[in-house]
RNA sequence: GGCCUCAUGGUCAAGAGGUUAAGACGCCGCCCUCUCAAGGCGGAAUCACGAGUUCGAUUCUCGUUGGGGCUACCA
């Protein structure tokens, strides 16, 4: 058998979003589990689409993403030039051909007449008006410089059929299919010429690619035949969707992998979770690396049935991967984010972060959970009613200059001797320890909700700014 | 409109004629806990509809409905 070889074509129109990272991510993974080879290839022959800078994006997501190909245009391989403005003169070469061959032909029809041949509901199906030119007729028209297309000439009888590895037989009727523009009057091919083209040349055994070609397969099949050359393995994939009615798509301006990251996901874990969307690997386990996938993939799991991108799940798989994560890495992804916050510059930066580790699931929810720490002020005193730690204004009022006092006292100002005193000032004053916790956290954080406990929050804040917190809150309670 | 295609809880999904219809996220409850979070335990919640085939259909067939795609000198 073959080298397996499966390539992912993305047109530079934009960013890339996420159903495309995960049609690329699918190449990889079935390439990569058969020791096979991963190609990229920029499908720019749609002028009028090209964005700037878009090749580059591409580039650098992937990369990021480690979704890494062993050929492509930044790369290199034996198979280029991997930028299709770059084999024009290719497709031109192989259009001339496919005419020899009877697969298709010229065409100089203006699009007057195309529109002319619009039907009652106002579909157009172009009716082989220029097959039946003259050899000479063509040359002519051709010498003379007037503009033309070439077009796939489809049997008007019969049909296509074909194995998708996913959704099984696909048969469409000849007469379904127009005959398609092969190359455009610019000189152009279209995609839909050009990816049979190169996957050819190119030695793609597997093409995977979304459902939207699905039923137009049949007519790159027509080609290969007619070219005498081996058909691809086809993969089609389910699309992802937004809802359960809109397909996630780079034209709504929907979530691209560069968002995700931007927000504070965890890259592994947007990876992970593409995955797992239209892919089932059969096991319980969710969480997985890149290796994993790789080990893991297989054609089988993958789903038909469209899947909506589920943005809940995605951020608790990015928690769990933050939860696992060394500190250290932690600290360097977070640091960005952790800047964002009222509280950077102030506290130490580890114990700000570790307060905070495990406690998100996307970076970016680093300064609302630190941010309290700078909103101390005036604070309605029934935040001090707890019937469950037993705590109330009055037990407040008694035990907080107490507790000041206690804290005073203090020389090792840590979290765990902080945790031991008060928990002896809690026995030695018969209360129970959570209502004195309780009590301390408000007193010196005025909120009912914290990351990190009372004596977390004091050894962050530190003696000086603690007995500070304190006082001001003994003055309010009066 | 024509053609292709899809259909299990709110979401991702396993299951491929007989199952108490897995698991995960989310949700609810309880436990644990220095609040929150995490963790542990438990719970509610699904086979779109209608005909067949069969002793028996979530599972097979057909249809209906609904969704997506294609129908471009876009990919």
């Amino acid at each position: 058998m073959n080298k397996v070889r499966t390539r992912f074509a993305p047109s530079p129109t934009g960013y890339l979003h996420i159903g495309g990272l995960r049609t690329a991510l699918y190449g990889f993974l079935y390439s990569k589990k058969h020791g096979g080879d991963f190609v990229l290839r920029i499908e720019d022959t749609d002028t009028a689409r090209y964005v700037d800078g878009s090749v580059e994006i591409i580039y650098s997501t992937m990369r990021d993403s480690k979704i890494m190909y062993d050929e492509g245009p930044d790369v290199g391989g034996d198979y280029g030039p991997y930028i299709q403005s770059e084999r024009k003169n290719i497709y031109k070469e192989y259009a001339e051909k496919l005419v020899e061959l009877g697969g298709a032909y010229y065409c100089f029809c203006s699009p007057e007449r195309i529109a002319s041949l619009k039907d009652e509901e106002g579909n157009v199906r172009y009716d082989k008006h220029c097959l039946s030119l003259s050899k000479e007729e063509i040359a002519r028209r051709i010498a003379s410089g007037e503009p033309y297309v070439i077009r796939q000439n489809v049997p008007k009888e019969g049909a296509g059929t074909y194995n998708d590895l996913v959704y099984g037989e696909i048969k469409v009727d000849y007469k379904d299919i127009e005959d398609g523009i092969l190359l455009k009057s610019d000189g152009m091919p279209t995609y839909n010429f050009a990816n049979v083209i190169d996957d050819h040349l190119m030695g793609i055994t597997h093409v995977i690619r979304g459902t939207e070609y699905l039923s137009s397969t049949p007519k790159y099949n027509l080609m290969y035949d007619a070219f005498g050359w081996e058909r691809p393995e086809y993969i089609h994939l389910p699309p992802i969707m937004k809802d359960a009615q809109h397909k996630l798509s780079k034209r709504n301006g929907d979530a691209s992998y560069e968002d995700f990251v931007k927000k504070g996901y965890v890259k592994e874990a947007i990876v992970n979770y593409i995955a797992l969307l239209g892919w089932n690997p059969k096991t319980n386990q969710e969480k997985m690396s890149l290796d994993e996938l790789i080990q893991n993939f297989s054609l089988e799991g993958i789903g038909k049935s469209p899947a909506i991108f589920d943005d809940v799940k995605c951020r608790w798989l990015s928690g769990e991967y933050i939860k696992e994560m060394s500190f250290e890495e932690f600290k360097q992804n977070a640091l960005p984010f952790l800047k964002e916050s009222k509280a950077y510059g102030k506290y130490d930066e580890d114990k700000l972060l570790s307060l905070v580790k495990g406690r998100i699931q996307i970076y970016s929810e680093i300064a609302e959970k630190i941010d309290f720490l700078e909103e101390f002020g005036e604070f309605d005193l029934s935040l001090f009613e707890n019937q469950k730690q037993k705590a109330s204004v009055e037990l407040a009022k008694e035990i907080l200059p107490k507790i000041k006092q206690a804290l005073l006292l203090v020389e090792d100002w840590s979290n765990a001797n902080l945790f031991d005193v008060l928990v002896k000032l809690s026995e030695s004053l018969t209360v129970k320890k959570q209502a004195v916790l309780w009590i301390a956290r408000i007193a010196i954080t005025a909120k009912q909700a914290t990351a990190g406990g009372a004596t977390e929050i004091a050894e962050l804040l530190g003696k000086e700014e603690t007995i500070k917190r304190l006082d001001f809150a003994i003055n309010l309670i009066g």
